[in-house]
DNA sequence: TTATTTCTGTACCGATCAGTCCAGATGTTG
DNA sequence: CAACATCTGGACTGATCGGTACAGAAATAA
């Protein structure tokens, strides 16, 4: 190990008042001094280890998808239930996530999303969002490709489409939960939506 | 008529050009030097015709409510047209509107309903913004009520869940812009919607 | 024309913005 | 212990934040 003072604080706990700082206000409405406050360390000790706003944001996203954002894509690859159940899961385990009272209100992703076309998200976090929402339509489509081919999907609707479809409701789920949406309003959604399903 | 010097802009325009740029760029997003050079008056001008930042705010939101907002729902209660078509024109009045290459990408009230629940958005703007989507709600329920009474839809779900997931829809339609879609995706993804109604 | 009223431009306010610098504290390594 | 590497707190930067004050320009009413 290298000599020298060791960090005083868990930068991973840091990070992760940050990303919760970021949620609930965006980032423009983030102030440094918003951040290093909650983070309760310094602001020389945010830049030595964050390097500036702009990266500590983009680690924010980071941690947030790994934390909050990869889980619920499992609930689509339960091969014991059929294609109906699966969505139906996924779509529950995410918007059991954007009410959830511990955390703030909706999703990250989608309130950076909703940021992007503004000036004021630094062009590498706009970039960072896009390929994010880009890798989620990927895989949605992918699967809907997988599952057409086993026969699940309704004629006449192009898995992309599906996919975008299905992007655009998370979309819509979280901006509802912002809006105010409780948990079992979410539920009662999600089970319409899924009712096209088989 | 008062004596006095008149006003030497269009205040109208003004606020246009200042809702514009909300839209674009979010309230915390928006300085009051961005919006003074892209109205083109000084500040003193500003605060005189519009009060504060605040207020400029909210009168920007009117201003997008009685310009962009409350003209889709016409195509709900064309008579001549079936439900799915009513919804389908409807939905698709706003899509267009989402993409129009000459406004800024999504909508104004989903991006501020996305900024709520931070503390960077003026308590008073909140509440205006809550009121709007709650009174859009409140109208989409009573129109499915009425409709159910005339028996168009799928029995077993509520006319304010249906109402509910028709206004995540556009939630979702208006991120799913902002994050690059072209109306002819937004289109296909409304043609599957509407396929659930009769 | 004169008196009055309102608007406009500029200078200014204290506060905060993101970011830097550095002296000294606090560790680690040998 | 000594030497060293890194971290920490606070002072500081110039720029910008939202908002105000005021002098003078300009348009109206009489």
């Amino acid at each position: 190990m290298t000599a020298g003072r060791n960090r005083s604080f868990d930068k991973d706990k840091a990070l992760e008042k940050a990303m919760l700082l970021f949620w609930k206000n965006g980032y423009p409405g983030t102030s440094l001094s918003d951040l290093t406050s909650i983070m309760d360390i310094n602001k020389s000790s945010l830049y030595a280890a964050f390097g500036n706003k702009e990266k500590l944001f983009n680690q924010a996203i980071e941690f947030y998808l790994n934390k909050h954002g990869l889980v619920h894509s499992a609930e689509l690859f339960k091969a014991e239930l059929n294609l109906k159940a699966r969505i139906r899961n996924y779509l529950l385990s995410i918007a059991k996530m954007l009410t959830n009272p511990a955390l703030p209100k909706g999703c990250l992703i989608c309130h950076t999303t909703s940021e992007i076309s503004g000036s004021c998200l630094p062009e590498n976090s706009a970039t960072y969002i896009t390929d994010i929402n880009q890798q989620t339509l990927s895989t949605l489509t992918a699967f809907f490709e997988k599952e057409q081919l086993l026969g699940n999907i309704i004629q006449g609707y192009s898995p992309c489409t599906i996919a975008n479809y299905l992007l655009t409701l998370q979309f819509g789920l979280a901006i509802s939960a912002r809006n105010g949406c409780k948990m079992e309003e979410l539920e009662a959604i999600i089970d319409f939506f899924v009712s096209q399903f088989n």
